[in-house]
DNA sequence: TGTACATCAGTGAACGCGCGTTCACTGATGTAC
DNA sequence: TGTACATCAGTGAACGCGCGTTCACTGATGTAC
């Protein structure tokens, strides 16, 4: 996330390191144990250092708490919307459903920032106002509603059930968003992963048409 | 939830409406500091007593979650059942819509009971194998299952995208379910109430179509 | 109906534990001249 | 290039705090006869 070896000085390109480390640890922990229950001690100790060390780069555990949301944020916008640039403008089905494949994989790859960013929100942490958490957030979505937009704006945006085309962005995102939060917490266990795979296909084509575009071949 | 007037001797009926106090403080304290943070101290003084009374109910704190989500389950599954035998067999939209209404106002007026059924996964509590809480879980899967295999049996099954009634369900399911997690969890929260109203509407709708029922008419 | 005993809810003291946080410190890294 | 000073990362000791849990107890409720 964090560029290392941005800093100008040997010193400052330590310290991004340890930030980094820090913050993976931390994400380490919290899948291992939520973020609820995430511990200074716990970090430093996993860092083979000793508590009172992290103090010299977060000022408590709110602050790294909202580092951690904020990059996660920023880690699924980057990566949806470079996969949004992988495909070319014109094939508007094909960057549709790879997005929301990205999406699901990005959950299941990082499933504590997926948590930490749609899990039930971190008791007794608020996200500061206009500070980076909101920030991220709004960028991020806003990168949604471009996808969709975007779409909207060039294709076939007859057929979508609501005239905006950000609140279609909104219910086709719903649409994908429960889909990978069930299998994410476990709720589709009980299928294997081939069905799975299956089944998402078909509710991505689902949003798909909520997002506008026009039912897959065969479809209906 | 739990009967209360059901036990036989006073004893029995005392104990049992202490049980369901127990429940009622812990959701209190659940929604206010998240289910990580359930303390039986804090249980305790919310309800007038001290820490050591709460182990002559529940062996610790896994043994209350259990029983939490537990209920959480039944809550749910009792609600949406009800609310499907309010409307005629024949009216299988409007089962199927008035059943998605109420799966999303259950999520808002009990909205630590969902954190807990559908939130992250508390941390460092497993469900215990084939405990109360997996149990009450399969059962109310198998209803929402009944709620569409009975939709799919004796209506218009042709326009499902695919062809089993339970996976047809499921993903019916993700589609209300993404709606109703964003909406709980803040992220729609630009949207004012009446939008978001609207907005669910359209995605009932959409899920209804993944059950096999025919849009509503206007649609499409 | 009354008495003697058993069961149970809840108390308060006590304990060990681990966490957050502060502080004075040491040693390494960087900078000015 | 070398030296003297400033900055900073990290340590280890120390503290206060609150939680989980055990235990012996008191007083109320229930039961047997």
């Amino acid at each position: 996330m964090t560029e290392v070896g941005e800093g100008r000085t040997r010193r400052e390109r330590l310290r991004a390191g340890t930030v980094e480390e820090i913050k993976q640890a931390a994400l380490g922990l919290i899948g291992e144990h939520g973020s609820a229950n995430l511990r200074f001690t716990d970090i430093a100790r996993s860092l083979g250092m000793t508590a009172p060390a992290l103090y010299r780069y977060f000022a408590d555990r709110d602050e790294l708490l909202t580092a951690l949301v904020a990059d996660s944020y920023h880690s699924l916008s980057d990566e949806l919307t470079a996969t949004r640039s992988t495909l070319p403008a014109e094939d508007l089905d094909g960057r549709f459903l790879a997005v929301c494949t990205t999406y699901r994989t990005w959950a299941q790859r990082n499933p504590e920032r997926f948590a930490l960013i749609f899990g039930s929100p971190v008791p007794g942490y608020a996200a500061p106002e206009e500070g980076p958490t909101v920030v991220a957030a709004r960028r991020a979505m806003e990168h949604l509603v471009e996808l969709v937009t975007d779409t909207a704006e060039r294709g076939r945006f007859g057929s979508v059930p609501v005239p905006d085309a950000e609140e279609a962005m909104l219910l086709a995102w719903a649409t994908v968003h429960g889909f990978v939060t069930l299998e994410a917490y476990g709720h589709l266990d009980k299928l294997d992963r081939q069905a799975r795979d299956r089944l998402f296909t078909v509710q991505a084509r689902v949003a798909a048409r909520t997002a506008g575009l026009a039912p897959a071949p065969g479809q209906d």
